[in-house]
DNA sequence: CCTGCTGGTGAGACTAAGTATCAATTGCTA
DNA sequence: TAGCAATTGATACTTAGTCTCACCAGCAGG
């Protein structure tokens, strides 16, 4: 999704289109998945722009708000964000070599779930579902660098 | 769970039965369901045990690693824990309202799962999944509520 | 029962995420 | 272009979690 977007998106719910908004987008636009706070500071930190903490913070809140990020703790256990489409409901495949995440285009937890929590009259409200393991990508690359 | 079995996992790897540890299992074994280091803490306080940090931290990373504990992000968004019977793969349903527990007897993402990233190429390593709601209790106790 | 080795502990400093406050600033609208 | 409300940044704070290092205590072997 690209930082042009996302900011429409802030506008069209009211919000002010303003400069550290606009540069934390594009810094979070450029990211291709996965990215940690500490990430998005180091990105901001090279451009030279200046962005207090709390700032981050609260766009990153707004973001997540609108739909537009989602809070996904990475394979190695930290917390970070990933760019999501839009609102919807959708989960990620994270691969734990290079961060990279991929959507998933349907949930596959969505039917069974149902059941069981029926069963049990357990009311769902929501879920979060989080897949790790290795892209493609990294898989080739490993199976390159073993016959050396 | 009791603390005496996790206890006897403890020794059968090897590990030593300390002080700290016989106290910390107890409270751990106290609590229902969810559970954060913060309230740990308080539950410590309160009994008049004093147990440092670095130890409350380093044993929950040992009940982690022998599938005791489960690290759970709860439903406030905040990092916890959650007793699971032993290291056998399973989910969880997680009430918003009173922490409460209760743990999924099949894993309702497997086959699933395992088509669609077989589609990607994606090799999963693991899976990760939390349901939030509200459970039978609360949705009970709701309802009277509303009848006053 | 005692002793020593080694695993375990606690204090404390440190990293990092995330929140709260509040005065100063800046988009936008009229 | 003036003014108001939304936004910002500095700063201090909370909580999770890690690391180090000197000290301590389980437990095995004598």
């Amino acid at each position: 999704m690209r930082a042009e977007e996302m900011l429409q998106t802030l506008v069209a719910h009211g919000y002010r289109l303003t400069e550290p908004r606009q540069a934390l987008l594009e810094v979070i636009a450029c990211r291709p998945g996965w990215f940690s706070v500490r990430e998005l500071s180091e990105d901001l930190g090279q451009k030279k722009i200046r962005v207090g903490r709390a700032t981050i913070f609260r766009t990153l809140n707004l973001l997540v708000d609108l739909g537009l990020l989602e809070r996904v703790r990475g394979a190695n256990e930290v917390e970070g964000y990933v760019v999501t489409g839009a609102g919807e409901h959708h989960h990620h495949l994270i691969c734990s070599r290079c961060g990279r995440v991929e959507e998933l285009p349907e949930c596959p937890v969505a039917e069974r779930l149902a059941e069981l929590a029926a069963e049990r009259q357990f009311q769902v409200v929501s879920h979060n579902l989080e897949v790790y393991g290795v892209c493609i990508q990294c898989l080739r690359q490993e199976s390159l660098e073993q016959e050396k």
